[in-house]
DNA sequence: AAGTGTTGGTTACGTATCGTAACCTAATGC
DNA sequence: GCATTAGGTTACGATACGTAACCAACACTT
């Protein structure tokens, strides 16, 4: 501890590697501008909420325009957050977390108690 | 329920409001949007570990410039996540986290501990 | 009191990302 | 074979971001 002394913060809550890095960590970044991305955390809640293609995401996120709903979905897919998986024998494909989208349940679940404890409205 | 039949997931795991509200929450999304803007989560991660000063963020998070950093710090000002806190004669201010602030530390460190957790580096 | 350094910015301008709208291909229904 | 639905792609103007230069207020030195 003695390195970062200067620092009134007690630290204890910020858990595991995050200790040892300090202030900043690369992989936190990483993870916040991914998820932070325009619509994505809208597209993951979706997703967390059992909507599975295209068209329904495109009618369920109000304002989300097809261009874009591809843009994060091949994102999200490229980090293997998502799956994309073709159904047989016609246009219809689906999308769905994988283990690792999964994974985000828990902070899509703290984030949506922060907004709902402290929205204005 | 019935209304929603069709959602194959339970959602018995995205609490309150939200279990109201089905695949999108416009409160939710407010929070996403916002937390997830470009630096963000770094700039909210650094105050969370006691950094106060704007040089010391400016310092801490590569990559960041004044200009973004001063956007970010106005911004979340403007919700009261942070206030700024003048110091008495001198050029000096400090950065905090208000209360507001101080209840993201769960979405954090959620996202920290996934970050860490699938990390592929 | 004039010069120098530090802190905390702001301004100007080019580049990347996003939003809107039009268009497209494959499959299935009629 | 014609229209409809699903799942996109392309083109282009608008917004957000990145880079670099500049600046005002105060403190410290000489």
């Amino acid at each position: 501890m003695s390195a970062r002394a200067t620092h009134t913060q007690p630290e204890a809550d910020i858990p595991d590697r995050a200790r040892t890095e300090g202030p900043f960590s690369a992989v936190f970044h990483e993870a916040a501008e991914l998820v932070g991305r325009r619509w994505t955390g809208a597209i993951l809640y979706a997703l967390a909420h059992g909507i599975q293609r295209f068209s329904e995401l495109e009618v369920a996120i109000p304002g989300l325009s097809a261009r874009l709903l591809t843009e994060r979905l091949r994102e999200l897919e490229g980090v293997n957050v998502v799956e994309r998986v073709l159904q047989e024998g016609g246009t219809r494909r689906s999308y769905r977390l994988t283990a690792k989208g999964e994974a985000l349940r828990p902070v899509l679940i703290a984030l949506n108690h922060w907004a709902v404890a402290w929205s204005d409205r």
